[in-house]
RNA sequence: GCCCGGAUGGCGGAACUGGCAGACGCACGGGACUCAAAAUCCCGCGAGGGCAACCUCAUGUGGGUUCGAUCCCCACUCUGGGCACCA
């Protein structure tokens, strides 16, 4: 021990230095490569978190939060003696740092390393337990290496195509947005409102893996809050496809109120539609296709083709925000009639921009009495409205003021046969009759949309494709990889509508890898979520440079045991890693379905009531407070401050509070004595602290934790007497994963010389913990009245004779007790 | 509009499976130490009443179930988030 003992006056020398203390255990662990894993060491655990975008800005105190929470569960899984492996990375392409680098006017390759750099400074004095062995920068060729080869397994794996498709166009960021990436028609990143525009695109075929990924969320352990989102995204909707017969309007010569026999429409276009509600089929009194629906232009009748065509130009002309704000429905009849299946009746076609065609078949059967949108936009063209459910109170005529949409206790009528029939019944029997005449029963369809992965832009790793004018498109051979992203000067994207690496011919020139022709690489880069869709596959690899990751440590690390990230990530990122690891599981190379066995979104840092923002001028910059503080301190009282899961309120006053427990452990390690023996009831609040710390650190309950550990403090410190080394040795072990350094330093003061983290978590002495008496809380008539302090085996009446002795306790029961009420061990409710 | 979650002292928050509401910390008040201050240590700290022992009220609002409700049920208010013309 260094300090010198004092014991009985512990205040005059209480307090340590942070800085000192800190500096030394940061050299100490990298001599010692304390935070170095062992990859064939015992019990392995992968404790992953979301690696950041390294930001000019530095580390915010977000990121801390997060990392800080993590650093904390895999400290305490190391010391439940897991080998764990937690690494971290850098996740650098993208929009965000080109966008960045453009505005400074400096080159990303030289931005992107300076930037790197100082988080690196950052996180390594927040005493992360990262081993950098093993970490990635997604912009470095030897990772990018390996995004390439995903996107040729796919490829081979017929999982990605390409196709001219209509896709969100940011004008101001000058590329191609995900759906994922447009947020209410605005483009999440600058807020322009984003516009259509066709191009040809590279997809993921995602929605292939759509009913898996909804599936496998009843499997995995992730937070229901975060599996919902899922949920919602995916939007599947079960229903059935109906076959509409829309008369030619060449050959039938359809118009309003002339019946068409069924005989003369040989030339028929068939229109299949998806409904939910195929009980309501005798509703449908008119159709609607999408604008851009493709069988538009054969219905279209003669005299309504002007219209039509002036129509679906306008709509195409009409950004998102424009058609998703514009509430009122707009549309236009096409001259046709179909056959309504059910009753035979003649309807009108229309086409209305209210009906996607990216969601189902881009074709409805309109219901006006029982859809709100139909409803609205039968109302505004006059087209009838036909009641075909009523509740309970309502008869066939009763008008409708409304769509009536409520399914619960309606039954069906004018509905012919069907008439009376409760609607979940009328669901199943209506789907019956429609499907014995050609429909398809138990169709699904998902909201989901395959995954537009080409980005118009530099920053990113260019799509390994060659095309060839012989051979057509050819995959750049893995022997080739990686395409190397150019060094280029003036990467500013324009409207062209292709990547800046298109103007640089000497790079995009190549010979054709199959005939040595002269052919054309692929212009554009890949989305930056394809770079975070894999790079946990990665790190247990690295430096493996012949393959992307090894089969043997795949199988030995994956999967992941605990992710923890920002909810942030709920939709896009974790469903595209979890739909390309379920790919390279289809190709036998990773162990499980889903990459990440447990999943934890932490909560949000606000300060003083507030979001933390530039403009409001209340960001927390970790590095003040690590100077002020020390990061240990800081590093404890981020997660004091709330749920984990939850997030909380920085404030800088109660910071303090926190800083005084440190100084207060280490003054008690200072002061222990040896000799003796530990106080017994100390010693039995110990244990209990132990056994709340260790299950509160599983359940990321880290706020709980570090009050027991105050609580057993306070125990500890009363009245004059020195601290046992028995009382505190464990108490450092519950600390340190939440102030290593300090932890570290105390655990050398003990005596220890090698790393407190190659220690073992203390064993909970039960035979400490439990007690023969307990105290039994006392009601009259439900009211608290007071306690007793009784055996543990105190029987009901024998408890109730010790209330009846008790003077204090007696008065309250006036008259015989109607009624006892006893829980053993704790509590004897007496109603009188 | 639909789907999740939340609301507890001056503040952040705690409370196992329906069983002592307010742990722990901050702020605040009092005391010890000091010439003094800071730091440190000790005591108090939901509201109202009482000299006191104690008593009454109290977990967003209004009902309900129960011996007993912060916890379960119904209705509502406010609030955070997700989805949103998805047929």
């Amino acid at each position: 021990m260094t300090a010198p003992e004092m014991p009985g006056r512990p205040e005059e020398t209480v307090g340590y230095d942070p800085t000192a203390v800190e500096a030394k255990w940061r050299e100490r662990w990298v001599e010692r490569g304390t935070n170095a894993t062992d990859l064939n060491g015992e019990r392995p655990y992968y404790q992953l978190m979301m690696f950041p975008y390294p930001s000019a800005e530095g580390l915010h105190i977000g990121n801390l939060y997060a990392f800080t929470g993590n650093d904390i569960h895999g400290r305490f899984q190391r010391l439940q003696g897991h080998t764990v492996l937690q690494p971290l990375g850098y996740d650098a392409f993208g929009i965000h740092s080109e966008n960045f680098a453009l505005k400074v006017g400096v080159h990303p390759m030289e931005l992107i390393p300076r930037n790197v750099a100082n988080f690196r400074r950052q996180l390594d004095r927040a005493g992360l337990m990262v081993d950098w062995n093993r970490s990635v920068d997604t912009t470095d060729p030897a990772y990018y290496k390996w995004t390439q080869w995903v996107f040729l397994k796919l490829l081979e794996r017929g999982l990605a195509y390409k196709k001219q498709a209509a896709v969100n166009w940011c004008p101001s960021c000058k590329t191609v947005l995900a759906n994922e990436q447009v947020e209410g028609g605005l483009c999440e990143r600058c807020k322009t409102p984003v516009e259509l525009r066709s191009l040809e695109q590279w997809f993921f075929r995602i929605t292939g893996y759509a009913e898996r990924l909804l599936g496998n969320l009843d499997t995995i352990d992730w937070s229901e809050s975060t599996r919902m989102a899922q949920r919602n995204w995916l939007g599947r909707s079960e229903g059935s496809e109906l076959r509409f017969r829309v008369l030619d309007p060449l050959t039938d010569a359809g118009s309003a109120g002339v019946m068409v026999s069924q005989e003369v429409t040989s030339g028929a276009v068939v229109i299949p539609v998806f409904t939910t509600r195929p009980d309501t089929i005798f509703g449908a009194t008119y159709m609607v296709l999408a604008p851009e629906h493709p069988s538009l232009e054969r219905i279209t009748s003669a005299d309504q083709r002007a219209d039509v065509e002036a129509y679906r130009d306008a709509t195409r002309r009409q950004d998102i925000v424009s058609r998703k704000v514009n509430k009122e429905k707009t549309g236009v009849f096409t001259g046709s009639y179909a056959v309504n299946p059910a009753s035979g009746e003649m309807i009108p076609v229309w086409t209305a921009d209210y009906v996607l065609m990216e969601y189902g078949t881009g074709a409805i059967m309109a219901v006006p009495g029982h859809d709100e949108r139909d409803f609205e936009f039968a109302t505004q063209f006059g087209l009838p409205i036909v009641r075909v459910v009523a509740a309970p109170h309502e008869g066939p005529h009763t008008p409708l003021a409304a769509a009536y949409t409520d399914d619960a206790d309606g039954r069906l009528v004018n509905s012919e046969h069907f008439d009376g029939l409760p609607v979940a019944d009328a669901k199943q029997r209506v789907t019956e009759w429609l499907t014995r005449r050609g429909a398809a029963k138990g169709v699904t369809t998902f909201r989901l949309r395959d995954w537009c992965i080409s980005r118009q832009r530099y920053w990113g790793p260019p799509i390994p494709v060659i095309y060839c004018d012989a051979c057509g498109t050819v995959p750049v051979p893995v022997k080739d990889l990686p395409v190397l992203l150019p060094h280029i000067t003036d990467y500013k994207p324009d409207d062209s509508g292709v990547s800046p690496l298109a103007r640089y011919e000497e790079w995009y020139h190549v010979p054709c890898p199959t005939c040595g022709q002269p052919a054309r690489r692929e212009t554009d880069v890949s989305d930056t979520f394809l770079d975070s869709a894999w790079y946990f596959l990665r790190y247990p690899s690295v430096p493996r440079d012949d393959v992307p990751f090894d089969a043997e440590l795949t199988r030995r690390w994956l999967p992941v045991s605990i992710y923890i990230g920002g909810n942030e990530h709920a939709v896009l990122h974790l469903l595209y890693a979890r739909f390309i690891n379920m790919v390279m599981h289809d190709a036998g190379l990773v162990p499980t379905e889903e990459p990440f066995a447990k999943f934890r979104a932490h909560g949000l840092i606000i300060r003083d009531g507030h979001k933390m923002s530039k403009s409001r001028g209340n960001v927390v910059i970790p590095d003040a407070y690590m100077d002020d503080w020390g990061a240990d301190t800081l590093r404890t009282y981020l997660m004091f401050i709330g749920p984990f899961e939850e997030g909380g309120d920085f404030r800088d006053q109660s910071i303090s509070g926190v800083r005084r427990f440190l100084d207060r452990l280490f003054a008690s390690v200072r002061d222990a004595k040896g000799d003796g023996a530990p106080d017994a009831l100390v010693m039995r609040k110990l244990h209990q602290t132990i056994r709340k710390v260790g299950g509160d650190l599983a359940a990321l309950s880290y706020n709980t934790a570090i009050a027991a550990m105050m609580e057993y403090m306070n125990v500890l410190r009363r009245g004059e007497r020195a601290p046992h080394l028995a009382e505190v040795t464990p108490l450092v072990l519950l600390a340190a994963p939440f102030a290593p350094h300090i932890a570290e330093e105390l655990w050398e003061m003990l005596g220890h010389s090698t790393s407190i983290f190659d220690a073992r978590w203390p064993e909970v002495d039960e035979s400490l913990v439990r007690d023969d008496r307990f105290e039994l809380v006392v009601q009259v008539n439900g009211k608290t009245r007071g306690k007793l302090s009784l055996p543990n085996a105190v029987t009901q009446d024998a408890a109730v004779a010790a209330v009846q002795a008790d003077a204090a306790l007696s008065r309250f029961i006036t008259g015989a007790p109607k009624k006892v009420i006893f829980v053993p061990g704790r509590l004897l409710n007496i109603v009188v």
